[in-house]
DNA sequence: GTGCTTCCTCAAGTGGACTTGAGGTCAAGG
DNA sequence: CCTTGACCTCAAGTCCACTTGAGGAAGCAC
């Protein structure tokens, strides 16, 4: 309700539009996931195409998808002039077997609870949903999400 | 390939057959998520029903599901007696609609990236994948998995 | 009975994704 | 001129889902 939708965001209206917090933006920026330039005054200016950026990492974000897997997507879209519709398609193609992976997983899991589950399939080695998702282990300490190491990680010496 | 499949495991075995690590079952007993009972030596031993709510948990984690969210479906399931399927049936509806859900976040995200983000429809108000998975916000610090709270959320005071 | 393996507990560390806080700058409005 | 608000930086805190480590007890195998 200012300036009839100028070009280039402030912080603030970066987070506001595109509903994050201001600290998010703060730390997608150090991690490079998005960019700015500063003012004289040294703050932030957001060019308006850089709210994609953060939405498709917002929406990879809600399906549990790892920033270090966003990452690659970004790095595909070229920056500063706008993007053609033929580049967007090739970034989606670094998601593609992924999405696949997780739609008919997800599928899957809907489809069969209830009896899949229920008739005792659902052991390591012959569901189907164990077998689904094993690209892209993260190894080292923490969390592994995205596990897919489901084989050879009984208990490491 | 020892003793022809006994009826309650030890954390080890349980740990192989569910593909997961010895500590990580203790954190699931300790969260309250799985059960076990001891022997005169306190080890611990699992009744093989188990490895389904493990098998359900390690699922949903791949699929960024949080603990939190797990739980109450596990809840669901009657302990210590075998599970009838309409159990499991009612079980699963505990996630039905968030399921159907991220389906359909993924499916669109597949579906349309390089022509609903490169459309430039991926805006907060008007892009349906934001506006999706709004159930289940979590609130305070800490990450914000499954978001969904992008209304609102643009910068508390 | 000596040794290896498996198990136990409890405290502390880790990685990812942010948030919070302290302390400071700058432009504009009253 | 002073205050307010939006912005800045950098360090530290937080949550989740685990893992690692220290220190110790039990089972089984020879």
């Amino acid at each position: 309700m200012k300036k009839a939708v100028p070009n280039d965001l402030s912080v603030g209206e970066m987070a506001a539009r595109a509903g994050v917090a201001v600290s998010t933006l703060h730390y997608y920026e150090a991690e490079g996931l998005i960019e700015s330039w500063r003012t004289p005054a040294n703050h932030r200016r957001y060019d308006r195409r850089e709210l994609r950026r953060v939405a498709i990492i917002r929406i990879a974000q809600t399906l549990g998808i790892p920033l270090a897997q966003v990452r690659p997507v970004l790095d595909k879209i070229p920056r500063g002039r706008t993007v053609k519709a033929a580049e967007w398609a090739a970034a989606s193609e670094v998601w593609a077997e992924e999405l696949d992976d997780r739609i008919e997983m997800l599928l899957r899991l809907r489809q069969t609870l209830g009896h899949c589950i229920g008739c005792g399939c659902l052991s390591v080695d012959n569901c189907p949903l164990y077998n689904a998702g094993d690209a892209m282990g993260d190894n080292g300490p923490g969390p592994r999400r995205w596990t897919g190491a489901a084989e050879e990680r009984a208990d490491p010496p």
